[in-house]
DNA sequence: TTCTATTTTGTAATAATTACAATTTAGTTT
DNA sequence: AAACTAAATTGTAATTATTACAAAATAGAA
């Protein structure tokens, strides 16, 4: 059940912790970019000694680890994605969905961009996603 | 002094006002992407009765009337730019600099991606600046 | 089993932003 | 030029996300 995750800290030696485990497992089964607050409000029903904190401790440390990756596409809010690789992101300005973006980009791999070191690569898009598009016609038709 | 910040709110109909054009003016001389309370703390100076919050509006309507554009690159607050052009920007997790970067880009165009209508295209490097990277260097000969 | 550095936990503090109502004012109308 | 009014400004309070911190718990090593 818990093999997958137990691999992933293990192959970075950090300690296996029940927080991380359900983090991990969390964010593997939810590929929507949730946000501390939803990861941790569902974790906590089943896991009810679990603290708020620990949950921003626990995504802090495996972001350094390279485990996560967090989009700050929000504004608001910081949002996690397990998925490490570089991909790019969509954002619904209407329904709040983050939305993975598959695109060829020929700046993603740089490691130096004018001279500086780059450690890190995000690509944002903002918009009213293909949904909530079909919903706004729709809404049309009934006035 | 003021009329070229007097032309921009003229040309899409906003009223002109002392704090969007002391917050124009800033934007325009200090090409630093700064954050609302930069913005807010030295304009306060010279016009001590601006209010933050005016600082916060103001910037919502210049935004909405893309004379400015704002910059989720941080994750802890947006910062804010006059060059409403679509550019890439790089952060510095060392000292917190903001600053463009010049490269062209086959996706800043899209209008749509994935079936999605987009609106706003960010594009964020992040990493360690030229300057930081020196700094770091010279250090290491003092130990 | 014992030990200890690390992690978890809960609470308090901080920082950014938003909500809101009262006051002021830019631009229009008279 | 004075009156009008919708919009903007202001100050304060509330909210939200995140960080600081210290005490309790525990994973993994000895
Ligand atoms: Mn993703
Ligand atoms: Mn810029
Ligand atoms: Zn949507
Ligand atoms: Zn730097």
């Amino acid at each position: 059940m818990y093999e997958k995750y137990v691999k992933i800290l293990k192959d970075h030696t950090l300690k296996i912790t029940s927080p991380r485990l359900e983090i991990l497992k969390y964010l593997d089964e939810h590929h929507t970019h949730p946000n501390v607050e939803e990861i941790y409000s569902t974790l906590k029903k089943k896991y009810p000694s679990l603290s708020r904190t620990t949950v921003y401790n626990s995504l802090e440390i495996l972001k350094k680890n390279r485990i996560v990756q967090s989009l700050t596409i929000s504004g608001s809010e910081l949002r996690y994605d397990i998925d490490e690789r570089l991909h790019h992101h969509f954002i619904c300005t209407h329904c709040g969905a983050i939305l993975d973006i598959s695109i060829s980009c020929p700046n993603m791999d740089k490691t130096i961009q004018g001279g500086h070191r780059v450690e890190e690569v995000q690509g944002y898009f903002k918009g009213v996603c293909k949904k909530c598009q079909t919903k706004e016609k729709g809404m049309n038709n009934n006035g």
